[in-house]
RNA sequence: GCGCCCAUCGUCUAUCGGUUAGGACACAAGGUUUUCAUCCUUGUAAGCGGGGUUCGAUUCCCCGUGGGCGCGCCA
């Protein structure tokens, strides 16, 4: 049994598409469950889109999302000689021929068959096949003298030995060119598998239109690595049982290709976005820790002098609560700074009914008599003054709350009043309460 | 236009002829007159249409419809 070889074949233009590397993913996945070799070529032969920036940042969204790959990488422009020589072979063969309908120089053209049938089994979509009459030739070489796509592409899968074939749907139509490619050349043609594209919305193939496309923009929007691989994965792919969060080694251990689906898949923010989350509140502590501190130095609202206790215990807080690293900063400037952006719904639901200011002075005024401020007498100072109002406490709760920190939304009200600290919380409600109308 | 492919909740999907058609996201309700960006519980929600094959079709076949992809010097 040929043991498998796969390979991950873009073309570097400075941005890697989710679609480009959820078929390396889907390689890579392939060849780690078959214990096979997961190959990449870097098809860099357009010279002025391939800087040596684009294939780096190739190789940083590889790296990044641990798509490790097995030999030297290939660049397929050093491998043009290669190439013409064997469009001359075909040449010689009369599998090519030259044409010139373009006007000037001629260029090479391949020869499709004419009768029977070109016919393959793919190993994602099964049995695919069309009358050869409905084929058409194809240039392999421009009349420049440099190799085409479809030329480069067949002959390296030949000289890398390469088994299976895992690519998205669009070049389907490809395959059957490229089948007779390798026929003509006297290679057996690997096997394909052909996956759905990723669509937007609209059900049209998902662009840099529709939001985030290229693997960098997930990555600069607090994406974790883990979490955008296990989506993707997701995406036209399916382990059988209920399972979706999972591993990498899970991943790999069920990974077939007959579980692959042939209709395309829509990409959901949302649910990338769910699944960033839950990968968030699975990093160690420290991890999270680091890279929360990480974020508010950037953002100018964490300095060194700051408490570690506070800071410990806002992390507590708030990792839960993360499911964008990129969203840190904005969810939680009010622990570290008094100029805290108030959200204008919040504020005029809770704080411009009437005797909010009032009430928040009245407060302001329990907390500071307080013996001790802590979790307990702060709830019990809002229950009391609830009761004694006949309001209730949620009536107490949501103005504190959206006066202190800007936001509806937390950490628990309590937790939140004692990580801020009652000097820090009572100057806030009474500066609030002269602003409420300024707010 | 021609060719190829695709079709289950709003979305991602399970089902490989017999299921109350399952799960997840999202949404809604409750736990919570302390929020949600956490957690738990519950709920709403699906087989494109028409023919066949079969004792029985979401599943197999055909025809429509809708969508995607491709159609000689992009990759």
């Amino acid at each position: 049994m040929m043991s498998v070889r796969v390979r991950f074949a873009p073309s570097p233009t400075g941005n890697v598409h989710i679609g480009n590397i959820r078929a390396a993913i889907f390689n890579w996945l392939f060849a780690r469950h078959e214990g096979g070799k997961f190959l990449l070529r870097i098809e860099d032969t357009d010279r002025e889109r391939s800087t040596d920036e684009a294939i780096n940042t190739l190789l940083d969204c590889m790296e990044w999302l641990g798509l490790d790959y097995d030999e030297e990488p290939i660049y397929q422009s050093r491998l043009t000689e290669r190439h013409l020589a064997v469009a001359e072979e075909l040449l010689a063969k009369g599998a090519a021929y030259h044409d010139n309908k373009g006007g000037d120089k001629p260029c090479v053209v391949f020869r499709m068959p004419t009768e029977g049938r070109v016919e393959y089994h793919d190993l994602v979509k099964g049995k695919m096949g069309k009358k050869a009459e409905d084929t058409t030739d194809f240039v392999i070489v421009r009349s420049d003298g440099t190799p085409v796509f479809h030329l480069a592409n067949v002959v390296d899968d030949i000289d890398m030995g390469i088994t299976h074939i895992i690519r998205g749907d669009d070049h389907v139509e490809n395959t059957f060119r490229h089948i007779e490619l390798f026929k003509a050349l006297g290679a057996t043609p690997p096997q394909y598998a052909h996956l759905p594209m990723i669509v937007n919305n609209q059900g049209k193939p998902y662009s840099k239109r529709d939001g985030a496309a290229f693997v960098g923009e997930f990555k600069e929007q607090g994406f974790l690595a883990q979490a955008l691989f296990n989506y993707l994965t997701l995406l036209g792919w399916a382990p059988g049982d209920d399972r979706e969060v999972m591993s990498r080694d899970e991943m790999v251990a069920v990974f077939t290709l007959d579980r692959c689906k042939s209709s395309a898949a829509r990409f959901d923010m949302k649910k990338l976005t769910w699944m960033n989350g839950e990968y968030i509140r699975n990093t160690p502590r420290d991890e999270y820790a680091a890279i929360f501190s990480e974020r508010l130095r950037e953002a100018g609202l964490l300095s060194d002098d700051f408490p570690q206790q506070t800071l410990e215990g806002i992390i507590d807080q708030m990792q839960v609560r993360t499911r964008l690293y990129n969203e840190i900063p904005g969810n939680c400037s009010y622990f570290f700074t008094d100029n805290y952006q108030f959200d204008e719904k919040a504020v005029n639901k809770r704080l411009r009914g009437e005797g909010v200011a009032e009430l928040l002075l009245e407060i302001a005024k329990r907390f500071e008599a307080l013996p001790v401020f802590d979790l307990e007498s702060t709830n019990a100072t809002l229950v009391e003054l609830g009761e004694r109002r006949g309001t209730g406490l949620g009536a107490m709760v949501h103005p504190v709350r959206v006066a202190v920190s800007g936001m509806a939304e937390g950490p628990g009200l309590f937790e939140l009043l004692v990580l801020l600290g009652r000097e820090t919380v009572c100057r806030r409600l009474t500066r609030v309460a002269g602003e409420i109308g300024a707010i």
